[in-house]
DNA sequence: TTGTAAGCGTTATCAC
DNA sequence: GTGATAACGCTTACAA
């Protein structure tokens, strides 16, 4: 088996030998290391060309403890905000360099486990997660962090003080615009259905809602406000639990798009007219809210800025090291923006 | 800087340490090697995991010459039908020990062929590819193949004799269902709006239009006939292109559900009633054809039957080698389905 | 069943 | 500027 699998992979050795070099100033050559002089390194750059040689990662972060290679964890990549931000990341990284290993989760805590060993094991020499929503414990990063490995959360991030670097989106916020939106379009009982509290996005969401009902002195109906799993038959049953009540709702704010499109999806079928008789709103700017009748309102994150600010953290930390604890207590906080449409 | 970046990385060499043993046992046992004894291997076992131990990837692989790691490049994470195809393919590969690198090439050839390189010099196990649409030439992935590393395409394939494994949807057959609902549902004018012919996807789409299309003994307006860049404004143009005329299509079949889309958004803004005026099909079964409404029918690919298939036949190329040669020469094809919504 | 020792391809530390 | 040489942590003949 495999037999045949030796065609002469090219080591620096072959370079050194079809030049009368040594590997050492091969291997200074191809690093750009200062004390080469031009011609040498021409003449390398060239036969390394022509031999087709390619640097063996494994052999040179072996010896130099260096992976030049980025791990991310992630729930799963068909999430629309995840799939910007990983796009924006990857594009980003590549021009610095550095190679991205994707993982998924999906959004199981003993997969996240798993694979922070994993990605430990491969030496990666920094780590971007967005934890699952279950993960309020995060031991399974100390190795990573212990052994001076840069970690950084994005979106779900800790609750708990915890020694990485955070990067998040102004939940809070965007909690209060959303409802803001909804209470400023003439909304008075407005609905909420949220995720459970033990993620920092939905504690901030709800937090937001509270405090613009609060301050436009509107009673919240402790009935209408949920926390529960995101999915759509969950969203479809919040929404026929409240509106089988005399008193119904007359306004929502979903604290994601895929609880919204289910919403609405109900709001449909069951002739309550949106917005007239119910406005809504949603949460993350999913490409499907432009595109479902009537259009979602709905709360813009900028994954694009999330990733751009996760490289910039990620790279000044790679090259500067993390002496300055202080400066990762405090998350930085990506703005968010209201999208207005015809739900609202 | 990363002055304290040395918190005992633990080896096989403290483990042998504390034990007592040897090196070449500690790694036989880690592997599961069947010459060592039961309980030493137990000792073992239980002293990595008291010690934290992690296998150094970088030292393993290099010197055995295998990474137990994947490199997948793909026009963009971002597509559904290609989201979920990763997603399966890497769960399953989880379970067969193996990691995933996923790429995005952003539908670019100079960044397939960067991405090629750098898959090449980690040495990765194995390489998985869905093409640009641009890649007509394929020898950035001969260094791959040469070295006896499973190349394997899928979706995106080369359209000459290339020696490596294809795995594809029925696109042909796609092309026929999509044209011969919309002709059984009544349409005679059929516009269809496709690819660039550089393509596999679209050449056999469309020559699956043409087939049903003379099947029923239609006629085909090659005015109607598009082959461009599947892009929500190239879908627009066209569309007005053919709705300008005195005769115009009853049905159209889009190559892609983002041009089904939009074409559909261009009727509804233009007093075009679908399905009545004009029946549509898309393909892909992007989730936002049936939220959008009219629904619109589409093609399903079953992108998890081609992400189970390419698991599959990677880990018989991995396992027994692929001395047949004549096995990869003729593709793996997956079915394809039908999905009627009211756009038809 | 276990130990010894060589070596995977690179880079780092010395010399010269 | 360049060349020896010794690691990096692990696997694997070959010995015992």
């Amino acid at each position: 088996m495999n037999k045949d699998k030796k065609p002469q992979e090219n080591t620096i050795l072959d370079i050194a030998e079809a030049l009368k070099l040594s590997p050492a100033t091969i291997s200074r050559a191809l690093n750009n290391h200062p004390h080469v002089k031009e011609k040498t390194k021409n003449d390398i750059l060239k036969m390394a060309a022509q031999l087709g040689y390619r640097r063996n990662q494994m052999a040179s972060g072996l010896r130099s403890n260096k992976t030049h290679t980025v791990g991310l964890i992630v729930p799963r990549i068909s999430m629309f905000f995840h799939a910007e931000v990983i796009t924006t990341i990857q594009n980003s990284l590549h021009k610095h360099g550095y190679n991205l290993i994707i993982c998924q989760s999906n959004d199981l805590l003993t997969m996240e486990q798993e694979l922070a060993e994993i990605l430990y094991s491969s030496r990666v020499d920094a780590l971007i997660v967005a934890c699952t929503l279950q993960t309020t414990d995060f031991s399974h990063f100390n190795r990573l962090v212990d052994s001076g490995i840069p970690v950084i959360f994005y979106d779900r991030v800790p609750l708990d003080p915890y020694n990485a670097t955070f990067i998040k989106g102004d939940d809070f916020r965007g909690g209060y615009l959303a409802t803001s939106h909804l209470i400023e379009t003439g909304g008075k009982r407005i609905a909420h259905i949220s995720g459970k509290l033990t993620s920092n996005l939905y504690q901030d969401r709800t937090a937001g809602y509270r405090k613009a009902m609060e301050q436009h002195q509107l009673p919240i109906n402790e009935d209408w406000v949920f926390h529960q799993e995101l999915t759509h038959e969950n969203a479809r049953e919040a929404m026929s639990r409240m509106f089988e009540g005399p008193v119904v709702p007359d306004a929502l704010f979903a604290a994601n798009d895929v609880t919204a499109i289910a919403a609405l999806e109900f709001a449909k079928e069951n002739g309550i007219v949106v917005p007239d008789a119910l406005k809504m709103i949603g949460y993350s700017n999913d490409p499907r809210t432009s595109i479902i009748s009537p259009s979602l309102s709905t709360i813009e994150q900028h994954p694009d800025l999330v990733g751009k600010k996760i490289v910039e953290v990620l790279m000044d930390l790679l090259k500067n090291g993390h002496e300055n604890a202080e400066v990762k207590a405090k998350p930085y906080v990506i703005p968010v923006d209201l999208i207005r449409r015809m739900s609202s």
